[in-house]
DNA sequence: TCAGCGCATAATATCGATATTATGATGCGC
DNA sequence: GCGCATCATAATATCGATATTATGCGCTGA
């Protein structure tokens, strides 16, 4: 299967967690494309698992907006558009900025040592060109959240976070030549928060994503999608 | 019963969606108390229907943060606390402004027309001390964001706007003196999205939250709850 | 030739039953 | 008398089967 796994430990606990998982999975990397149907049955044989567990894993991913519901009639990945790319981006935009500023004011000592581990361990991936990356990635941008102390807004973001990154796996390779100074970017980052520079920082990741979702939009405007 | 619900027709198509709705309205209401275990094969024989829609219903739950999930050990109502009230305080704040910003950016005449309606409907209901007051409040604050063309703002809108009501409840009747002048900011809110006051309309939306919410802190903090 | 009705098919939504897992009490050993 | 392991109980999580509902095709009649 050879997948990246955006998300936890997939060999977890109860099977709903991990079909859970393993759909978010497929959605967010595109193995399940937009506005596909997703027949509990295919699933159910795909995951290997019955269809209660399938059904309750879609009934949180549609939460997440990550899958759509039609009442009597099944529920489809989530379909994609310019729309709501865009609106994804701005918010994260907004929400981020927040959980940065309030997690900056909130940073203790332990804030501090768990963003640069978790900097530290996106870079080895990268450099190993490590399947974690992804997961690294993720956890590096939620750890410089996490002194935020507001559990709902970090759900907000994390969420966001996965269907932000679902636009970039639709772009593909088209992304890569743009693996640009996103390293450098990352470190600037890192480095504003912990010199308690909470403009710097703020500027700096917003910049981060904009960038990134300027070239998106482009991809989506041509209609390369 | 005499439940007010908060939601829509709970006669609708699915059992979950059912299930879903008065599940919601249970804890919201907070005839389900925080905390309570919510024991799968009670729910089923008080909603009259499986166990399969109620796991379901659960599931969303959880992704709405009125239910807390325990792996295998079920779910309980999800508690409350003083922090828990203040974030989504603030979090409500921030994230209403910057809808009705939007949507008062994007006002149009159906807008218009649509939060006029949804105020006299408000209105008629709170005159008539109909049952439906509950969802026609909503329905009003949400028609002041719906032009915001942000519906993952609007989403999590809504879903603040659950959680906060759900300690509107649980102060009960503390709350029913200071029904004060709660109707003349709500014209002052509509009277200002009208004249596209984008400042004054945010402002005093913001204010008629704080006003509520510092209330409600002080009963938190006095440990009435 | 095409629109509309009705049937066959396929998928969903739901139920009832089972296996698995936590929980609380009991008794044994120390 | 107290702590710990063990067992009975109760609840969850999951499965397999069924009933209900949508969907697509072919047929009929204009």
């Amino acid at each position: 299967m050879a997948n990246p796994s955006v998300s936890e430990p997939s060999g977890s606990a109860s099977a709903t967690q991990r079909a859970y998982g393993r759909l978010r999975d497929l959605i967010v990397t595109g193995e399940l494309k937009p506005g596909e149907k997703l027949k509990i049955d295919g699933l159910r044989q795909r995951l290997a698992t019955g269809a209660s567990p399938i059904r309750e894993a879609l009934s949180l991913l549609t939460s997440d907006n990550l899958v759509e519901r039609f009442d009597q009639r099944g529920f489809r990945a989530a379909n994609v558009s310019e729309n709501n790319f865009r609106e994804i981006l701005t918010l994260r935009c907004s929400l981020e900025d927040m959980a940065l500023r309030q997690s900056i004011e909130n940073a203790s000592q332990a804030w501090e040592e768990h963003i640069v581990l978790a900097h530290h361990r996106m870079q080895r991936a990268h450099t190993e060109q490590s399947d974690e990356f992804e997961a690294r990635h993720k956890a590096f941008h939620m750890a410089l959240l996490s002194a935020a102390d507001s559990p709902i807004l970090l759900k907000f973001c994390s969420q966001l976070y996965d269907l932000n990154i679902r636009y970039r796996y639709l772009a593909g390779n088209a992304l890569h030549y743009q693996q640009r100074d996103v390293t450098s970017e990352h470190e600037q980052i890192l480095t504003a928060c912990i010199a308690r520079d909470t403009q710097t920082a703020a500027d700096t990741l917003l910049n981060h994503y904009k960038t990134t979702g300027a070239f998106l939009t482009g991809l989506l405007g041509t209609g390369s999608l």
